[in-house]
DNA sequence: CTTTTGATGCCCT
DNA sequence: GGGCATCAAAAGA
């Protein structure tokens, strides 16, 4: 699960992207806004997209260009703090996508960069999701590389919560 | 419920 | 000046 200062919840939406395909940031190499991604793996990368923002995990060596963009999650703890800041949305629009995700967990521009750990964490609380939960689909928003099966969704993600507590 | 459309900030050409 | 790894409100079914 992704916390941030606290909140957050599991992750249930993700899409990978690398330099070497041309819907990826890296494409173009290490420019001002996707610097970021050449950095080694385990630091976060956040840009600006038309009016909200979107926060990416590095993976892979130094120079890779590659980064895992954090879709959506069940918003489970720091339930006020999300609320305050996603009011007056109706609960299942509050981090039903990636612009939304980082205004309700309070990510902005001063994160890109940081290390995953410290203000921002990536934790297990012992949540295992099996593989047969996932599913691969094409990239949604792109125009570029739409063949590559690499948005990864989690179905029916309440029914993993079931009898599971923090 | 689904589809459409306008607003919006900034990197990149 | 074009083009988005988007969002939310409005309109249609």
């Amino acid at each position: 699960m992704l916390l941030v200062e606290g909140v957050g919840g599991p992750i249930v939406e993700t899409e990978a992207y690398h330099q070497s395909e041309p819907a990826a940031h890296s494409h173009r190499g290490p420019t001002p806004r996707a610097k970021t991604m050449f950095l080694p793996g385990g630091r976060i990368y956040v840009y600006r997209i038309h009016c909200s923002i979107c926060m990416n995990v590095v993976t892979g060596p130094a120079d890779e260009g590659a980064a895992v963009l954090l879709r959506a999650l069940l918003p489970t703890d720091g339930i006020p703090e999300i609320q305050a800041r996603r009011a007056p949305q109706p609960r299942r629009a509050w981090t039903d996508g990636p612009g939304k995700l980082c205004q309700a967990l309070g990510v902005t521009l001063a994160d890109d960069g940081a290390p995953v750990g410290e203000r921002i964490r990536i934790v297990s609380r012992g949540l295992e999701v099996p593989d047969a939960a996932v599913t691969a689909t094409p990239r949604i928003g792109i125009s570029k590389a739409t063949e590559l099966p690499w948005r990864f969704v989690v179905g029916e993600p309440q029914r993993l919560l079931a009898g599971h507590s923090p």
